[in-house]
RNA sequence: GGCGACGUGGCCGAAUGGUUUAGGCAAGGGCCUGCAAAGCCCUGUAUCUGGGUUCGAUUCCCAGCGUCGCCUCCA
């Protein structure tokens, strides 16, 4: 069974079902209002390599995932643009699953939007009132946080310590606030706004309201796991589950956070320090499958550093492990290796430990190609097979044919041709033409293999 | 100021109270090859500093130094 760490027991812990065979997952999803970056990336992949994972061992999956398609930073760079502020948020959402799609990772079984969900969240906002829990002030309605008993929960700290530091940070609508962490629910719009009717006046929900109405809509009360960025652990998770508590009802069971992407200098990139990279960059640049390769090769809870360097690397990587599928190819299949697929899902149930799931790999393609060398069929078989049953677990899928042309086909035959007759100025001169051409070029007793690099 | 994470070989990155401390990339040597490439084999004496606990610590505890994160919009 897998187990997963859980922020807000801060411990690694079974992931348990409300539902046998199934898991509910929620996904905060990104504010469509700019290009993804590397760091979306990050997310999406550990998120699609945890759902490729459990369906493998056998489990349904509901992904849920939203779309903030109403923010106010949608709609400053609406008026910065003087575009309407609907126009951005559906270009930016099919820029975003452009990117989800050559990333390789899969669509989320929902996609909720905000703006189909106003009139379920000024429902909720009205039972919040109802009960005591929000207030309305001249700027919006607030969530009283001191009707929480355990506000501070994912934070790991007490409110009193949180506003002790950080005290030369102003307090958005402290005056009209009854306590400084109080968070809006609703924001009363200005003129020229875009704006839904409530009963406390027009206006627009807070961030933190979405995700509360669509997950308990779309996957229940107590659903299993919800998910997201380590920065999204505070403010927004500790307010999503706040809400959820004021109204009485029972959210996620298990929280996961994965780690930031980091920049050269280990800092981590954020929008405000603008040390961002477009992931629409990245993709151009490289093969989408070595980003993924790369995020399995660290743990999902450390940062990692997305540079040239670590690019290249995995880069290289992926292509042994092209090469590798090509090479072992042999007539007839088989039953993968069920002693490695054991130890492969005993470090993936171990809070999902992809990096010793990867070396796992990497050590069975070893002792695949030993076995070529051989002529232990049965034995190449079997990790070959164990092989790509364990990479399209992860979602990395490996290059299982050969890429090329005609015209290339023809100049590896003739080059085997000069070979043959020792003509080895012609076979070097097509060998080196081939390889200018970014194929690697491989010498088998079959004849030679080219594929691309 | 509060809370938290981390500091492993040339680089990245796991794991662990003790005979043989993953894996990837890069490097050197070898096998193979017409020569290469690919593949395979071998090599590098890695655990921030100082104390403590222990028969024994990289691992546990304390202190220090350093890096980073959250406390504000952010995956």
């Amino acid at each position: 069974m897998l187990h997963l760490y859980d922020t807000a027991t801060q411990e690694v812990r079974q992931l348990a079902m409300r539902d046998h065979g199934s898991v509910s997952i929620y996904l905060c999803g990104p504010t469509v209002y700019g290009p993804p970056h590397i760091g979306h990336g990050r997310a999406t992949l550990v998120y699609d390599i945890l759902r490729r994972y459990l369906e493998w061992t056998g489990l349904a999956v509901r992904l849920v995932s939203n779309i903030t398609d109403i923010d106010d930073k949608i709609i400053d760079r609406a008026n910065r643009e003087s575009r309407p502020w609907g126009d951005i948020a559906t270009k930016c959402e099919n820029v975003w699953f452009d990117a989800m799609d050559k990333l390789g990772v899969q669509r989320p079984n929902d996609v909720p939007h905000a703006t189909e969900y106003v009139d379920s969240m000024v429902k909720m906002i009205g039972e919040l009132i109802a009960s005591d829990c929000a207030y309305v002030t001249n700027d919006g309605v607030y969530l009283s946080i001191q009707k929480v008993p355990d506000y501070g929960l994912l934070a790991h700290q007490n409110i009193d310590d949180m506003l002790a530091g950080g005290g030369d940070r102003t307090v958005l609508g402290a005056e009209q606030k009854k306590h400084p962490a109080d968070f809006v629910l609703w924001k009363f719009s200005k003129p020229a706004e875009p704006a839904w009717p409530s009963p406390w006046g027009q206006g627009r929900p807070g961030w933190h309201s979405e995700c509360v109405v669509m997950s308990l809509d779309l996957l229940g009360e107590g659903f299993d796991l919800h998910c997201g960025g380590a920065d999204l652990r505070f403010p927004h998770h500790e307010n999503e589950r706040a809400q959820a508590v004021a109204l009485g009802k029972k959210f996620a069971g298990h929280w996961m956070h994965n780690g930031f992407v980091v920049d050269i200098e280990g800092e981590k990139m954020s929008k405000s320090v603008g040390n961002v990279s477009n992931l629409l960059d990245l993709l151009d640049q490289y093969d989408a499958r070595t980003y993924r390769l790369l995020l399995l090769q660290t743990h999902y809870r450390s940062p990692v550093r997305v540079g040239s360097e670590n690019l290249e690397a995995a880069a290289s990587a992926l292509s042994g492990l092209d090469g590798f599928v090509v090479r072992s190819a042999v007539n007839g299949g088989g039953a993968p290796d069920q002693q490695v697929l054991e130890k492969f899902r005993t470090a993936m149930n171990n809070d999902l430990d992809t990096p010793a799931a990867t070396a796992l790999i990497f050590d069975s393609v070893r002792q695949a190609n030993v076995a070529i060398d051989e002529h232990k069929t049965e034995l190449v078989v079997s990790l070959r097979a164990a092989v790509l049953e364990m990479t399209s677990a992860l979602g990395l899928f490996l290059n299982e044919v050969h890429d090329v042309d005609a015209a290339i086909s023809a100049k590896a035959v003739a080059l085997d041709a000069a070979r043959t007759a020792k003509d080895f100025a012609t076979a070097d001169a097509l060998r080196d033409e081939l390889q200018s051409l970014g194929y690697v070029v491989e010498t088998t007793k079959e004849g030679t293999r080219v594929r691309r690099g």
